[in-house]
This record gives C-alpha cells, sequence and structure tokens, in this order.
DNA sequence: CGCTGTGATACCTATCCGGTATAAGCCGTT
DNA sequence: AACGGCTTATACCGGATAGGTATCACAGCG
C-alpha cells in the first residue's frame, strides 16, 4: 500500500506535463498501455483519482496538482542524492563553487588565490551563472558550495558564512547630470527618466510592467549599461560592468548586501568546510550571520 | 543508469542502520541474498563503493555516509507527497493546525472560534507538540499550517503571516526578591542562582552544560516551574505555566517574539489560504513579515 | 456512418525480484 | 593448522510484474 517508486512517480510526472498517456509514452520510452496501467495502479496505492480521463483528453484532479508538485520535489532530491553521492565518490574531485557571473569578481579571484596557496584545500571549479540560479545548483547537488548575496538570494536551507557587507552604487553615464552629485538615493535612483532600471522575468517568465527594457541575462545587461540605456544599482564591489564613461554614485538608502559564502545545510564535507574556513579567514572577523 | 528506485534507497538506509546485511533483511522482511545483491546493483549503478565489507561486517564509505543521509531525505520528500496527496485527495478532510502544547492558547482558541463562525472555512484538527515538533510535521505533509514563534523556531522553507509582537517575561515564584520589580533584564534572568534556566536536549540528543535541571517536554518543564525550581523566560501572551504563586516580570531586552502562521511554500491549498485569512483578519494590521 | 484519435483491456513475454541452498572469506579458538 | 562460528557472496529457481502487441470501446466529427 505504501512504498511508492520513484518510477511511478516519473510516468504520473510525465502524463501530468503531457495530459496525453501516447506522447507521455513515448517521452518514457515505452508503450501507452503499460504507463495506463502504471497510472492506474498509482491511484489504487494511493487510494486517489490523480487525473479525469475525459473524453478527449486528460485532466489533473485537485489531488493530481498535489502530487505533481511533490513528485516534482521529490523526484528532484533523489536526483540531488544521486549526484551529491557520485560527486563524494570520486576521491580527487575538484570541489564546484557557483557564482554570479558578474559579481564578486574580486573576492572570487582573492579566493581562488589563497585556496591556489592552501596546503588542505582542494581544486576549485568555478561555475559562473545567472542571476538566482546558485541556490539551484546548490540544492541539486551541482554545486557544492556557493557565493551568493544577502538580501537578493535566497538563502534558506542553506548555512552561511558572511564575508563583508557593503553599500550599493548606482551606475551612471559620466555625463549624466546624476553623476555629478556625490550620492544620491534610492528613490532618485528608481526615478530617472532617461535611465528606466530593467525588468527581469518573475518566475514564470513574464515580465514586470514599467518602462525599463526588459533583460533575461547578465549578459543583456551589461550591454544595456554599456550603451547607457539603463541604470544598475549594484553593490560597491561588483564593478565589472563599470566602463570608462561610467560613474558609481553611492546609494545612500539602499540595503546594505552581504556576501555570504553558502553550502548545502547537510553538508559535512572536509573539502567544504576547508573552502569556508579560507574564505572567512580571507576576511578577518566573523561577522554576524544574516538570517531571514 | 540513472533512475534510482526508492526501494534501493530504502534497502541502503536499512543496511546502512543495521551495519549488517541479515539483521537489516529482518528488519525489511526479505532475506539476505536478495539484499546483497541489491546493495551491490545500487553501487554499480551509481559507479561508488558505498559500503565496505570488512572482516566482521560493514562500514559505510564516505559516499555512503553522504547517501545515507541524502536517501533518507528523499524518502521523507517522498513519503510526504504521498502524505500531502491523500490528504489533498479526501476532500472533506480537516485541517491539521500544528501548534506547541504549551503557547498560543488564547490565540489558537480566537483562531478556532473565529474558523468555526467562518463560511468558508474547513474543521481543524488541532496537533499539539513539543518544542520545534511543528517544522517537521509540516515538512512531512502530516500538518497542513501551524502557528510557530520567531525567533524561537525555524521558519526555512515556509510562508509565513506574522499575527502579532510581544514581549518576553520571566515567571518567577512571588516570594523571589525579583519578584517585586517591575521590569529585569536577560542577563538578570540568567543569573539567578537559585532559580537556574533550564537545559533542553540539542539535536542530538546531548545537554549543554549548566546549573538548571534538564527537560525533554513542555510537562516537564511545567513541573518545574510549578515547584519553583527553574526560571522562565517567555513570550508574554503564553501564560498557560503561570500559577497562582508565580509573577511575570517583564524582560526588557529580551527579542521580541512574533507569532506566525507558517504553511509549506508550496501549498496552494483553498483550505490553508482560508486559514491564513481568517487569521491574519483577527488580528488586523498587516506586520511586518519577521526575517532574521 | 465510418473515420480518427483517445484511453482501456486482453494476453503474452521477459525481466528481475525474492527465496533456498550453499560456497567463500574472516575471525578466534584449540 | 584445522575447525566452528559468523557473515557476506554466488548459484539457481520460481513467481510477480513491467512492458510489448493487438484490439476494443468510446467520443467527436465530417
Amino acid at each position: 500500500m505504501d512504498h511508492i517508486e520513484t518510477r511511478e512517480l516519473r510516468y504520473f510526472v510525465a502524463v501530468s506535463e503531457e495530459l496525453h498517456f501516447g506522447r507521455a509514452a513515448e517521452r518514457l520510452g515505452i508503450a501507452q498501455p503499460p504507463l495506463s496501467r502504471a497510472i492506474r495502479q498509482l491511484e489504487h496505492r494511493l487510494d486517489v483519482r490523480l487525473l479525469d480521463r475525459n473524453r478527449r483528453g486528460v485532466a489533473l484532479t485537485y489531488a493530481g496538482t498535489v502530487l505533481l508538485r511533490e513528485a516534482r520535489a521529490a523526484l528532484d532530491t533523489v536526483e540531488a542524492a544521486v549526484r551529491r553521492t557520485r560527486r563524494a565518490g570520486n576521491p580527487q574531485r575538484p570541489l564546484a563553487l557557483a557564482t554570479k557571473a558578474g559579481a564578486s569578481h574580486e573576492t572570487l579571484r582573492r579566493l581562488l588565490d589563497a585556496v591556489a596557496t592552501a596546503p588542505d584545500a582542494a581544486p576549485i571549479d568555478v561555475i559562473l551563472c545567472e542571476v538566482g540560479e546558485q541556490a539551484g545548483l546548490l540544492r541539486s547537488g551541482h554545486a557544492d558550495a556557493a557565493l551568493m548575496h544577502h538580501p537578493f538570494d535566497d538563502l534558506a536551507g542553506f548555512d552561511t558564512e558572511a564575508l563583508y557587507v557593503e553599500g550599493q552604487v548606482a551606475l551612471l553615464p559620466a555625463s549624466h547630470p546624476l553623476a555629478s552629485r556625490d550620492r544620491i538615493t534610492l528613490a532618485e535612483a528608481q526615478n530617472v527618466p532617461d535611465l528606466p532600471i530593467a525588468r527581469w522575468p518573475r518566475l514564470d517568465g513574464s515580465y514586470p510592467d514599467g518602462p525599463g527594457p526588459k533583460v533575461g541575462t547578465q549578459s543583456q545587461l551589461a550591454q544595456l549599461v554599456a550603451l547607457g540605456k539603463t541604470l544598475l544599482v549594484i553593490p560597491a564591489s561588483s564593478r565589472a560592468w563599470q566602463w570608462p564613461e561610467h560613474v558609481a554614485v553611492p546609494v545612500v538608502d539602499a540595503p546594505d548586501v552581504t556576501t555570504v559564502i553558502a553550502w548545502p545545510t547537510s553538508s559535512r564535507s572536509q573539502a567544504v568546510a576547508a573552502l569556508v574556513r579560507t574564505a572567512s579567514a580571507l576576511y578577518g572577523t566573523t561577522l554576524p550571520v544574516p538570517t531571514g
């Protein structure tokens, strides 16, 4: 009665995504009848109707939508387990460190230099990712640790060690009137008519309303900044995109950004511990860990 | 090569916990040879040695310890998926609301009264639990929502709505010298020689050092408070344990406690949403969500 | 009324899971 | 060194069940 297998969950997810037994079976590489039978058996074992087989197709019941969400999460967890185990089984595996492509250049350089000279440190693979990708890479076991930024990144479920705190600056073309100011406010930065702040997609892929240009990747943003088409408010040290014709003006009331090194709470790896130790030694003092 | 089944993970966890194929097989209700074969096959599919079969027994390799931890988490997630789906499939299921046995009595009473009169609200099963149990119940799908206390409880991974904020008080026997004060400090409360603060077990079951009595459940603590054997610092409204011969003295510098209603981030349930709406309506204003 | 597209059913095959019997390896003992 | 025990691995068999093929049942639609 209990003891669902991942195979059944995979099958259910496929059918739920295709809403079509034939296509789902094809995707799974099996024939349609066994798939129908497997789903039926799953429903029986859970004692719950998961799908409405209407004329012309399939629809999820409410319980089906719940299982779809939960099954995806469960399958992700299993996959992460496999990935972490495989990584752990490789003795000379390098540590995978995820970091945003544009930010923390200086931190990363110092960290890599320190690791290179540290006797107990494993080699490091740097994974450059887009905004917000680090959390997923950590959760899925693709990365062992990540440089992240509080309060921008979602640190839930990770252990973190704060490395340093800094204010934020607005990047402006040197010719812009605001560029001569020695500091501006967040409200001013958000209401520059000729330099609207870029819009990032939401989780569902749609864009919020507003005047700013739509961007999906950091390179797109870098392009827009270089062209002087958008205003950027970023941590003071993230100057990777600052071109000679740009000026960085401190934004006084923007929230401070804490750069942290994060790793999965469960991780007991020697190598990760050594990396964290190296990183925090670089920044000397123990800062209060940001929570929330 | 990929596509591990939960059965394999269950088998591996059993062997890892018993460190003995025979006993593990017995626990699983199968014979020993198929279990050996299953583990061997798992190792082969992961391409990782998980166990050292030494003379006289079995030991986990490093990769094995990683998989043990990850497999437990994965199995928990699968179980939670099953449980949530089953609950979702039962249309007239009551909502399970987890709450600490001793705290939030008044909140709970008001909430239940409000729910009883609300037209769109499902019936509620209250699950009274020990300190810190709510998070596990929410994660495992045993509970749909929980009353929790920031910053005491771990809210990571949950959505929350703050209900109210309050200060903390120290509960003292009326005869105690400090009882006549109209307020005390945390430092004072923590250094009362004849009323040491009780010690709770850590996650691993061991107790921190200190003079206070060891407690494991809230009823034990209640007993000690009633006997005047320990000093308690608790949210001002949690007077469930306040006996007539006790006095509550505000602790001025103790952190404020926010009572929140929490639910799994993934939950899209109508019933949970209605409950949260009812709860926050009771407390009128929208408080800032506590972070950190 | 057929035609088309869908999921369900029937039935067969093959995989593989689990059981029994037994071998092989490691220890401590004599 | 041989033996008895304890534990895991191997060999082999039977049965459960996953998966394949063929076909049915049913709904929409021209």
